[in-house]
DNA sequence: CGATTCTTTGAAAACAGTCAATCTGTGTGG
DNA sequence: CCACACAGATTGACTGTTTTCAAAGAATCG
């Protein structure tokens, strides 16, 4: 489970074999079975996650039991809340398995701490959070300029990975439109 | 117009005099007048940008000529496009005045040298994206789950200041419904 | 005051949502 | 191994909302 994770780190930093050992020793281990849960809304989320096999969804519920998800995890992201790990605040997410999946993570004093001591691992997590910002700009835009059709075809495009793997009405549920009109817009895209 | 950055960024960090100094030695001072533009879309956002009076704007236009706002800016707060700033891309935004406004601009090259030699500076910086995540993380939420109603309701709640500066049809390309179903939404709220 | 911008409104059309039913494929337990 | 339950996808009928387009008022600015 680690190995993955390691593999994954070296590819994007110089991380010396002492700074992986530190990672390693700190990490917490974690297999999740599909549709149990890694965070309950009302909690406070005490992990940085790094998903190293499966599927991941982060999602809020709302009063009437719809659920929004705010986002996908697959083998190689990274997920948490972010502002509730940071600020030990309760969580208004909740975070599941959509697959058998592995998870690896740490606390947030113990990620504080390899932050603060081995440099490359925090100019990877600050250029992690800069390139999340584009995507998440990205997603304003699109849901709130483009058409549902539209927001269809670009999951598609930029998460094939994602869309293979999870029942549409999750895909319905993250570009904010009904099943039914997702379901519309397949049959209109079959017919032409 | 140096002095009200001044005054902000004094009260958010411990920067020296020294520091200060520095940073303004770099700034660029502008003044925009209403409807002026900062950033066309296609060229490439050069600077980072700290509103110290006015109202900017940050919007996309489709290829049918319809514009989307992204961001409201108005005074004391920071504005760029962040990935044609960090890449040196074009930008498919475009950034421009809605008021009078006063803007002190660094560009990519003396924000980085500002970066590397106030610390302060920098964790400053890095703070503000994590808060900013925050912030669009529950846009995204908020414009997949919530009703035009309630997205307006939490827009008067989240941005008074803004809201009592800026038309209608603007809320209404920021929160992606159209003008006439923000005009719905307030008759009915008339009425109750 | 004239011009521009903004807001509201009406009527019609397009669109998306709800509800309930059906159909399918999967997988589990007996 | 089969039957059954279950989750997912689609569909129809209906409802309700939103958009579009155009136009008319209202407000603002120079």
């Amino acid at each position: 489970m680690f190995a993955e994770f390691e593999t994954f780190i070296r590819e994007r930093t110089d991380l010396s074999d002492a700074d992986i050992e530190v990672i390693r020793s700190l990490a917490i281990e974690k297999i999740v079975r599909k549709k149990e849960s890694l965070l309950h809304a009302g909690e406070v989320c005490r992990y940085k996650m790094f998903v190293s096999k499966g599927l991941l969804r982060t999602f809020c519920t709302k009063e009437d039991g719809s659920d929004y998800i705010l986002q996908f995890s697959p083998e190689n992201s990274w997920t948490t809340d972010p502002e509730s790990f940071d600020k030990l605040i309760p969580s208004v997410c909740n975070i599941d398995a959509l697959e058998y999946s592995e998870v690896i993570m740490w606390t947030k004093e113990d990620f504080n701490y390899l932050f603060a001591n081995i440099p490359g691992l925090k100019a990877y997590t600050q250029k992690l959070i800069v390139q999340n910002m584009y995507v998440v700009r990205q997603r304003v835009l699109s849901v709130i300029s483009s058409t549902p059709e539209e927001k269809y075809d670009e999951f598609i495009k930029n998460y094939p990975n994602v869309f293979a793997r999870v029942p549409l009405h999750m895909v319905a549920s993250y570009l904010g439109v009904s099943t039914k009109t997702l379901s519309r817009i397949r049959h209109a895209q079959l017919v032409r």
